[in-house]
RNA sequence: UCCUCAGUAGCUCAAUGGCAGAGCAUCCGGCUGUUAACCGGAGGGUUGUAGGUUCGAGUCCUACCUGAGGAGCCA
């Protein structure tokens, strides 16, 4: 079969308005009306429907097209034409087809499924319309995550998956062997690391996948998510809320100006991202308990905040909001306690609005030797495996800090969606191993 | 680890302790503007597993398996 036009991609389509080109992707879906057909067409850059009218083909074309499977790999060709009906504003008047591939019996039918049939089939849910709209705009928050850091000099520099002990001490680590007597654990946080390439480096950042074997099942947790974590030399507390703040708003207003058609595949109600802009609210930890208090859901101070403690926070807001200051308790050993207030941590999370919950954690560390010597010890760290972290404040410390943002938790939000496996093109959860 | 819920056709779900059902998908036929198309027909079942109660169990009881939602913990 031998097809005539330009190469195109679907989602370039308006581009070639009222010329004759060349699709090549996979059937979607398919409706007939005995001379007519309606074929649905997606090639991963998006979706378009062809349109073969009996009179318009020779017969075998046209037979070839009323038996046509969901799924089936094809070649297409014909004429670009706009039209009101169309979902994306054009279709194509199909002038010829060629099967390359057969599909029978696709499994995911345009009916409902249930979630555990979805992820079982994973690797072909992925194709579906809303699915392929979240990938597309998880790539486009890596994306800006990356160009926010790059033009503002931070510097990449990755921290190792294989680590030798615990970064936090509290989660739980996946133990795998490292080659005959060792066991290695997989990294939970870049976090230590990221502080001695700062001290290289200046700003740096690092981006990767993180481990961590909680057994958690809720919609806010996997055991293997992508975090982009930046640390900066000389940092206190304010510089990384700024940080944040800046990181947040870019990635939104990336998404926003080059994702539309796929928030609007997955009907985001873009008005509400269009708010967060700069200021972000910032409070302490002390405020929010009081404001959890006035709401009439008792919360005592020193304890760190559930779920629908955040969701309750959050929804005083119409933007992210930065809460700071939580007991040194219930946070990490590594960072730095506020001066007027030792019992509380110069820390600072930010919690997403609309009920997502917290999208990014971060601090300043703690810069002096003997303060952080004495939190190992009071945390029962082994201090042979935090040898080379104490360097950090053996040879000329600094004030610094930086923060960990989770990728899923900030698709998710974005896209609006109400669970993280969603997010990230094959989820690890406590029960998921496969695909 | 704990709490709650669920498991019946390929899928999503019905079925008072009394004949195993529907829609969709698949296959066949019809239809020139369909958007999860529509209309007619056909095939499709070890009710998660193992026990128990009962004249009789998809339904009640026990254990186990699998999954979901939540708690704790976190990004």
């Amino acid at each position: 079969m031998t097809h005539e036009g330009t190469l195109a991609y679907i989602e370039d389509i308006a581009r070639h308005e009222g010329q004759r080109v060349i699709v090549r992707g996979w059937l979607h879906a398919r409706r007939s009306s005995g001379k007519i057909h309606f074929l649905t067409v997606r090639d991963g850059s998006g979706f378009i429907q062809g349109v073969m009218s009996k009179a318009a083909v020779d017969e075998e074309t046209f037979r070839l097209a009323d038996h046509l499977t969901q799924e089936s790999s094809v070649i297409a060709s014909g004429t670009v034409r706009a039209d009101a009906r169309a979902p994306g504003g054009f279709e194509l008047d199909l002038a010829t087809l060629e099967v390359v591939g057969g599909s029978a019996d696709y499994p995911i039918t345009p009916k409902e499924h249930g979630v555990d049939y979805l992820m079982d089939r994973r690797h072909l849910w992925i194709r579906s319309e809303r699915q392929s709209a979240v990938l597309r705009v998880r790539a486009e928050v890596i994306a800006a995550v990356r160009s926010f850091f790059d033009d503002r000099g931070f510097i990449l520099a990755d921290t190792p998956i294989f680590t030798p002990a615990a970064c936090e001490g509290t989660s739980t680590l996946f133990p795998v062997q490292y080659f005959d007597e060792t066991t290695a654990y997989l990294t939970q946080s870049g976090q230590l690391y990221n502080e001695a390439n700062a001290m290289a480096l200046g700003r740096v950042y690092c981006f990767g996948p993180t481990f961590r074997a909680e057994k958690s099942k809720t919609r806010r947790h996997l055991s293997e998510f992508w975090m982009v974590e930046p640390e900066v030399a000389f940092a206190r507390l304010d510089d990384v809320i700024d940080l944040a703040e800046d990181l947040v708003v870019s990635v939104v207003t990336r998404v926003l100006e080059r994702r539309q058609t796929e928030l609007k595949r997955l009907d985001r109600d873009v008005s509400k991202l269009e708010l967060v802009k700069k200021p972000f609210p910032r409070i302490t930890y002390d405020d929010a308990v009081k404001m959890l208090n006035d709401k009439g859901q008792p919360f005592e101070w020193g304890g760190d905040f559930g779920a629908p403690d955040e969701t309750l926070l959050a929804n005083s807001f119409d933007r992210p909001v930065a809460v700071t200051r939580y007991p040194s308790k219930v946070k990490a050993f590594y960072m730095e306690p506020d001066p007027q207030r030792p019992d509380v941590a110069l820390c600072v999370d930010v919690l997403a609005p609309e009920g997502y919950g917290e999208i990014i954690g971060g601090s300043q560390r703690i810069a002096d030797y003997d303060l952080l010597l004495r939190r190992i010890k009071e945390h029962d760290l082994p201090k042979e495996a935090f040898e080379w972290y104490l360097d950090l404040r053996r040879y000329g410390t600094v004030p610094h800090g930086g923060f960990g943002m989770g990728i899923e938790r900030v698709v998710t939000w974005i896209c609006g969606l109400d669970h993280l496996r969603e997010a990230i093109p094959y989820a690890r959860t406590l029960n998921r191993l496969y695909p």
